[in-house]
DNA sequence: ATGATGCAGGCATACGATTTCACCCACCAA
DNA sequence: TTGGTGGGTGAAATCGTATGCCTGCATCAT
């Protein structure tokens, strides 16, 4: 068919398809864009435009849209911490439900204190290129974004530690929305669940059950993010009149984290009989160590965690948790996401809130106390 | 500082650079481009250039940059199953190296058979665009790549279910880079690990402690990939002269699908003493339904997975099971992937082959044939 | 003194699509 | 016949960057 026509131009333009089909590279645009013109197209033409595009198998290109401020259908998403499995969660929900709407996912990762590393590596590719840009470490933080290339950022997770990154995204033109965003100031629209409401029914389920020695496991953050911790001291002055002393354990927000706080809760001359871990990641730790050391969960310990991430219905025992609503969540978000990027600007930077309530969903990781 | 004029214009151009260091666009170019010019540049023009685009806070526009066919830096990488952690430890690696090497990473998703879908639900912001564009569902299929919007491609996982990707691929110019292609024709540069060593040194830990009613559960792909399975047969084979019957599970690559197989096996009247898994993920399952039944792991039973993603290491009991090299593999095709965006488009296309040796991991799943 | 060299930098154009403006033509009313 | 009028189309500017080509201006050798 069209032979060696492809082997040298792979994706005709516009203006192969107007040769084609003997009409100006204008009339191809306005069919193609199949926005409602301001120009009348008679339809046979337009028919003819089509036909043509479909034999010469046109792609538009996107670089070339977007250059003249049309959108990318780009959404950029950067997240706090990659290597969580929370996140992972996040991530896939936002990867379908963008496509759902027609964009797709740039991912960012900001580098802890990377950027020098960044762009000196960088600089294999570049050449002089990266030393010689003004600002190289702003560079490098914003990477993802390079404004004007994506249609809209998706905050995941607290980006207290990169204020860098958050004065670029005040700065610059692109909606932004927030998800998870912990410590963050609230400036941009946010979307969040009520941790402290879900703190409180892995709780209230444990006092059901019979507990009253409930230890608490918080995955520390960088930055003190303390709602949950919050929540459970909360809970526990209501109904015990008191916290039990040293039974708030704060570790890395990693399943080694957890495991590690629970050998030492476990190490106290009164132990407690619960544990609930502010995230399932930690509460996973917190099954494994048990296992380790001898403690029978649930029998000799009743555990809840929070987030519901896919594995927690396969541990051993299936972990009792708060299952934090993730797909509405990002489903809200996107929806948000994309209808800021094609409003005016000024109406972006309301920093609206939608909250989502979590909802306890128990398994084999608690039980009476014995 | 910059007060109302940011409001204006929140990026400045290289036009506005040039006017503000009284030199032509051209000059700025060569000197923030920073490529070897063929063009000499005065040491202080170029020191006035850069200070200028400092202070102005210039950024480049890395779509103005695509369309004159330089690159964007953008690495996109299409991955088969998203829920997968094994995936998600993949993509983690990905973005991670990718961004050392400069690039981002765009994440397309191949839908399963939801191209009519997903194009109506786009419709929702392009209005007629979607209806109007030729070809609409083969667009809808490489959503990610958008040819030229992109540097290069990196596959993950097995892709023989989307012949039309990778029939838009291989008609394309972007290089393409495939990990862990399972079934998938070996069209492009290549890198995989060893699976076949890699079962046979799980199966040759079970054996050294003693088992001989091994049996095998294997995540089934949508196309027969066989390698793990086959690798089986034939060390079992080798070893005992037969496969005792009945032995190869098969289940969906999930959790779930794990769990469920491991029941079957242990109803049988001559239940395995061990069980190796074609993935972690089906291992994470297997512990959980032993567990359910009542078996003890690793007293009656010894479970060895495949991959040791991340919480293998943390389930109960702690997982033995043979290290997918991620972060080796990975690092090899983004370098292969960089190296070939740079290289001349005829280069591309050699279907190299590049293999990692896995390596297995013992924790506390195994033990001793009681 | 003068053409040859080399250094510094500007001009113009290309990239592919969008969009504004202008144009042509047919048809209708006056 | 002529001045609309409006439908249908094309030419050209534009977006921001990269680059081939050309032009000044010194310096240098002859």
């Amino acid at each position: 068919m069209s032979g060696d026509q492809s082997a040298k131009r792979p994706v005709p333009t516009m203006r192969d398809i107007a040769a084609a089909a003997a009409v100006s590279q204008s009339t191809v645009s306005r069919v193609l864009s199949g926005a409602p013109t301001t120009v009348p197209i008679a339809p046979e033409t337009r028919q003819r435009v089509l036909r043509t595009a479909r034999e010469l198998g046109y792609r538009p290109n996107p670089l070339a849209r977007g250059l003249r401020g049309a959108s990318t259908n780009l959404i950029g998403a950067v997240v706090r911490d990659f290597s969580d499995p929370f996140f992972a969660g996040v991530i896939e929900a936002l990867v379908v439900e963008s496509m759902a709407h027609g964009y797709n996912v740039v991912l960012g990762h900001v580098p802890g204190r990377a950027g020098e590393e960044a762009g000196d590596r960088a600089g294999e590719k570049a050449g002089e290129k990266a030393a010689a840009v003004a600002g190289e470490e702003a560079v490098a933080l914003t990477a993802v974004l390079e404004t004007r290339h994506i249609d809209a950022v998706v905050l995941l997770g607290d980006m207290q530690e990169h204020p860098q990154l958050l004065a670029d995204l005040r700065n610059s033109i692109v909606p932004v929305v927030a998800l998870w965003p912990g410590t963050s100031p609230r400036e941009f629209p946010t979307v969040d669940a009520d941790d402290r409401a879900g703190i409180r029914a892995g709780l209230s389920h444990l006092v059901s059950l019979g507990h009253k020695r409930i230890a608490f496991v918080n995955a520390e953050l960088p930055n003190d993010y303390r709602v949950r911790e919050d929540a459970y001291l909360d809970f526990m002055r209501e109904h015990f009149g008191a916290v039990p002393p040293g039974y708030v354990e704060r570790c890395a927000s990693t399943l080694a984290g957890g495991d590690a706080a629970l050998r030492r809760l476990m190490d106290r001359p009164d132990p407690p009989t619960a544990v609930a871990a502010s995230t399932d990641v930690v509460a996973i730790g917190v099954l494994h160590a048990a296992h380790s050391v001898g403690v029978t969960v649930p029998g000799d310990l009743s555990v809840v965690g929070f987030d519901d991430i896919l594995i927690a219905a396969h541990t051993v025992p299936a972990l009792t948790t708060v299952r934090m609503p993730i797909s509405e969540i990002v489903g809200y978000a996107v929806t948000q996401a994309v209808r800021l990027a094609r409003e005016p600007v000024d109406a972006q930077r309301v920093p609206t809130l939608e909250i989502f309530k979590p909802a306890l969903t128990v398994r084999d990781s608690t039980a009476p106390r014995r």
